[in-house]
DNA sequence: GCAAAAGTGTTCTAGTTACACCCATGC
DNA sequence: GCATGGGTGTAACTAGAACACTTTTGC
């Protein structure tokens, strides 16, 4: 046993372990939810489907390497992340005793660093279709698909997968995804526009019908006067 | 960098961390919700108030850790137990790089190893006086406690910090301690036995009144078909 | 007989659900 | 002029909130 200050380090008698994060990375894109997965190019477990991930550091913390570990896959910076826990079995995996940390983080599916995440073989798999992946990731996407549910409703994240200006019937389309669930569309938008979080724009998004749909835009000074009127965002 | 079954061993070039479970663990008792927290007498921060914790051993999953430290103390096994995610700043301890895994666990107040606990400090403090703790604790305390409000509200977890039978009056004075709001009594007998996963017995409970109030226990059989046929618990 | 907690229904309100037609535009 | 998706209001229903008196019994 060592000496720090010159107190005994009572900290070196017990174990030590590799711990890693992984990342649940969620886009939308045509009405559908879907995951970046990679296909390795290394071991362990070459060839089979994972999450990104990478092993903590010593001088950052948890957080930190989560938002490492989806720059060196994206590119990305600022992005919302949300911890969903330590998976921490045995022998979860094969190779070494190793825990995970596992994140899921919302991105805007048309802004990332493409050429980046080729280079890891990643691809976007529609949420209704993921394949096995290895060690307990299948285990990972669940809880994490079924948080982001849970959260997307009391709380205004939905918009991080979507650009900054999007349309109604775009952001219906999003939700039902999340849900994975029709939503009435009149019932929708009365309950979105009463909570008015919303700025409308003059453009129209004319990609999906010859009319057009407005572009909105959501306003966090609008969100933080609705929170601090005492109400909440709702679906 | 060494080989094992003839594969280079990639994991060896990582850091690897000392980690840790806290453990969050709630009573109630007489209309409030408690805290089992420990004063402690070893370093670091000893004389300060602390969760109970511990280290994770080598041959342990995170989980069987979070248990382990909770039986440490309270000498229980099989109690409701949560994780709420892993804390890993760079100075949470100031002592070592530590990661820690916080759980929180519901118990019977009535029904633990008071000796064991006494051994180690251990006092049940009110969670609307719950001191300065040591590290990031109290962050750890205000998630868990987060958790358990609005989970509480969607599971029938709550019954894991009542005795095998309890009373409506002390039912709701539960729910009111959680939820940190005072309900309707009428409004909540009829929520609850709406929901038919309560077995009503015989036996009356005379210690608050001269009247008495009717002992009932939660039927998990009952829940069981209440989830079956689609409903939930919810409150 | 009275104090103190247990037990019990009904009305009102607000929020959720269900539902069908007109509008704007490109072709 | 017609096909396509965008946009709009109202009525019925259901769940939640508000509310006051009677019952039991130990002292």
């Amino acid at each position: 046993m060592s000496e720090k200050n010159g107190i005994v380090n009572l900290y070196e008698q017990n174990d030590r372990f590799y711990v890693a994060v992984d990342c649940i990375i969620f886009g939308f894109h045509q009405g559908t939810l879907k995951l970046l997965l990679i296909k390795r190019k290394f071991d362990p477990c070459k060839g089979e489907w994972s999450l990104m991930g990478g092993f903590l550091n010593k001088d950052e913390s948890i957080d930190a390497a989560a938002e490492r570990v989806l720059q060196d896959l994206t590119g990305l910076e600022n992005v919302y992340m949300e911890q969903i826990g330590i998976f921490g079995e045995l022998d979860r995996d094969p190779g070494e005793r190793v825990l995970s940390a596992a994140y899921y983080a919302l991105i805007n599916i048309d802004d990332y660093d493409k050429e980046l995440a080729a280079s890891h073989n990643a691809v976007w798999v529609p949420i209704t279709e993921i394949p096995d992946l290895i060690f307990d990731h299948n285990k990972m996407v669940r809880i994490a698909q079924k948080q982001l549910k849970r959260k997307a409703a009391v709380e205004p994240i939905g918009f991080n997968l979507l650009p900054e200006l999007f349309t109604l019937p775009q952001l219906q389309s999003l939700y039902e995804a999340i849900f994975g669930d029709t939503l009435d569309k009149r019932n929708f938008r009365k309950k979105l526009l009463a909570m008015d979080v919303f700025e409308k724009t003059e453009e129209k998004d004319k990609s999906n019908s010859k009319r057009g749909a407005y572009y909105y835009r959501f306003d966090y000074d609008k969100y933080t006067e609705l929170v601090q009127s005492g109400l909440r965002f709702a679906l």
